[in-house]
DNA sequence: CTGTTAGCGCATTCAA
DNA sequence: TTGAATGCGCTAACAG
């Protein structure tokens, strides 16, 4: 620290006037004239104060600060949803601390835990990969502080949920490839113990059921979506016979790997196997063919969390509403799919 | 707030024991039993104590945060980057909060505010396209905080920096256009005040020279590096006459958008025009024929940069250390600019 | 409209 | 090794 800090009794005692008064001239109090406010402000920049927020935090008993934790910081979505809370955040005054859970349990504790110390005023969370309860949320459920689920979600009274309808997704891309004349189609999807893969997994499933399609164990991949997984996925296809005639992957990235490892083999896409995909991803637009996807917009799930979250924290305290959103998606057909032209946008 | 916080006075009321006492046994003070350490401990735990991270930083005038201003959240390089930073600064007991400028020097200037008043022990920084200076930076020199500039830097005495070398990736993806027949090579980059696009311009204008080829102004395009403008610039493309024989784009993201887009209306990838990218990201690999790009991981560039951040704070304020570090990075070649067997791996 | 007073919870003197 | 006392900088009551 080469040059100590301004204060308030510093502008205080060159202004002659109680630090009390200079706390609300440098807000928007309402007991204060415009006159002294000016002052207080002028001598404020002129001497190159800077609030503590701590302090403040100390006394006011709350941060403005609102805490994330998700599973990887660097994939499209997440990081397309970060920067939409970031924005609308940073826009309402409030910050951001940013955690991820590396899909580990037990990071994502630690990393509640940490938030928790550092009294956030709210909570996100997208839970990991292998998180099998929320004990570790406890604490913020019993100090009354708001919690929101995000994508990954976990069903729970006190907490707001937003997410996509992630079984009508599923449902629409398998009726999707179902109507473009597939009639035994793969599903490669993530851990099922997550409601995004598991719904959409029931949703795939419906589909066939009311398309009077068998379904079948083996058409079954789960892994964890990545561009190895797909070539994998790939090798594990040309060695099926019959082979399947279609493949809803629950990542764009990862299906597009498989696309091109089958190609290198190849396998005519879509002629001989239908593509879709999830998530919108730039990919699904540079692939060839383009993929078709389900387009699912983190920038705004992003911006909505936080507004979610920033209207419960101006609510009273003692009644908390909490709020389950379901935000839309679309089909986005592009040619990895198209077998025939007898298809609509949804 | 349901339930009240307890503090180390309740603690010490319940032990019979002084807050201060307390508090040492908290932390490892040296001065302290261990007997009454862990009966402090216990305590403390039975009673579902958390420290209150805001009076103890008022307190040791520290917070263990790091800010970080980036330019976007939602890049491929930039989110491993954040990613390489959480999980070192996690793993150190630091925090990040995390702010995004969105590529301009207005919203750059409201975030160092934000976080100077924040009290961050320490700032890392990738500038927004347009910043012009540094001055929002002043107040982390003035009181003496660490402020390192990762990627897009800031040459200034008292900062720590760590980039790749450009100059040599842009000289390099050039030469190895050159060396694959191209005589005539398109550059398309982003705005070259920024050190990394401009250092990549003058590496490809120096291979040109040292090849004994021209330089011409036209081949230079600048622009936000995004799918659309990819797009755009093969519309361009396509009306040049001569086509150009290589291009050089400092994106994967954009160069994969030009390269569809030309595919489209026919142009042999790489026979009629050879292509090289920039950054490794996952659609370099997917895209086809695969881009032949500049690997640059950002996952270690972050650890690195919370690495060097801390070891500054770790040392003694006064005699603060800055380090210029430059990272590797390499060429990988892949068939998007291959036009004979005769060309190495760097 | 402004001033006085009193903490927020913790960590560090100093003294014992 | 422990305790008492103090103040980090700010803001909310309360009083004027």
């Amino acid at each position: 620290m080469k040059e100590k800090d301004i204060t308030i009794y510093d502008i205080a005692e060159r202004l002659q006037i109680s630090p009390a008064t200079v706390s609300r001239g440098l807000k928007d109090h309402p007991a204060i004239s415009q006159k002294t406010k000016k002052l207080v402000l002028d001598a404020a920049k002129k001497m190159g104060y800077q609030s503590n927020t701590f302090a403040s935090n100390l006394r006011r008993r709350r941060t403005n600060t609102i805490g994330v934790i998700v599973p990887k910081l660097n994939s499209s979505f997440m990081s397309d949803a970060l920067a939409g809370m970031e924005k609308m955040a940073n826009s309402s005054g409030y910050n951001l601390i940013v955690t991820q859970s590396l899909e580990t349990e037990k990071k994502e504790i630690l990393n509640a835990s940490t938030l928790f110390n550092n009294r956030v005023d709210g909570l996100i969370v997208s839970l990991s990969y292998d998180t099998k309860n929320i004990n570790h949320i406890e604490p913020f459920f019993r100090k009354g502080i708001p919690v929101l689920f995000m994508d990954r979600v976990y069903e729970h009274k006190s907490c707001s949920t937003i997410v996509i309808d992630n079984h009508k997704a599923g449902y629409e891309m398998t009726s999707h490839l179902i109507s473009q004349g597939c009639q035994n189609i793969l599903h490669v999807t993530g851990n099922l113990s997550r409601n995004v893969y598991a719904d959409r997994f029931e949703g795939y499933k419906q589909a066939l059921l009311d398309h009077h399609l068998p379904y079948k164990d083996e058409n079954l991949i789960t892994n964890n979506l990545s561009l190895e997984d797909g070539e994998a996925v790939a090798r594990k296809i040309l060695e099926m016979d019959p082979l399947p005639d279609g493949v809803f992957v629950t990542s764009d990235l990862c299906a597009a790997s498989i696309m091109v490892e089958l190609k290198k083999s190849g396998v005519k896409i879509p002629e001989s196997i239908a593509f879709g995909g999830f998530n919108n991803d730039p990919v699904s637009r540079l692939v060839e063919p383009g993929l078709t996807t389900i387009n699912y917009k983190g920038f705004e799930m992003g911006e909505l969390a936080i507004k979610i979250m920033i209207s419960q924290l101006n609510q009273h305290q003692n009644i908390t509403m909490t709020q389950s959103i379901v935000l839309g998606h679309d089909l986005i057909i592009r040619q990895s799919s198209l077998r025939n032209g007898s298809d609509t946008k949804v």
